[in-house]
DNA sequence: GCCAACGTTGGC
DNA sequence: GCCAACGTTGGC
């Protein structure tokens, strides 16, 4: 039996890591999570589990596909043992960048947590979010 | 720069 | 265990 795979959405500043960064460093440690929920995220990311990679800031949005490459692992930067970090490698950039105002103006993605839980750096996405959001990058 | 959402901390 | 104060995130 095949199980279907979980898709994700990992936030960050595109100052502090972007996809850009991702690309040249070709796999990166996602550690600095400090919420109980988006650890709870990272816990339950599988390797091959596909990504958006979404910049927050100025001109916000999903810009790029990443792939979990290593399950959670103690964060080495917490002291408290509460939080975890994963690997990830790029897979590809997006032919267009899709917004956060993309997003909210497309009925379909109104339940993303994205959307919902503004602050939530690492959240889940359904198979349907996944496919629309591709869509819209003209993928 | 402002503000809303929300998590964390600390007093009681 | 409650709740006010405060800090942080992130959109605008």
């Amino acid at each position: 039996m095949t199980t279907a795979k979980s898709c994700w959405l990992l936030k960050s500043e595109p100052d502090t890591y972007s996809f850009d960064d991702l690309m040249r460093d070709g796999e990166t440690l996602w550690d600095g999570v400090r919420n109980a929920q988006a650890a709870n995220n990272l816990r339950a990311m599988a390797v091959g589990d596909p990504a958006l990679f979404y910049h927050s800031g100025a001109g916000p949005g999903v810009v790029g596909l990443a792939e979990v490459s290593a399950p959670a692992c103690p964060d080495p930067g917490d002291a408290s043992g509460r939080f975890v970090a994963i690997r990830i490698r790029p897979v590809r950039r997006l032919a267009r960048p899709v917004s956060l105002a993309d997003i909210k103006a497309q009925p379909g993605l109104a339940g993303m947590a994205l959307v919902r839980q503004g602050r939530l750096s690492v959240s889940p996405v359904s198979a349907e979010e996944w496919a629309l959001i591709l869509q819209m990058a003209g993928t």
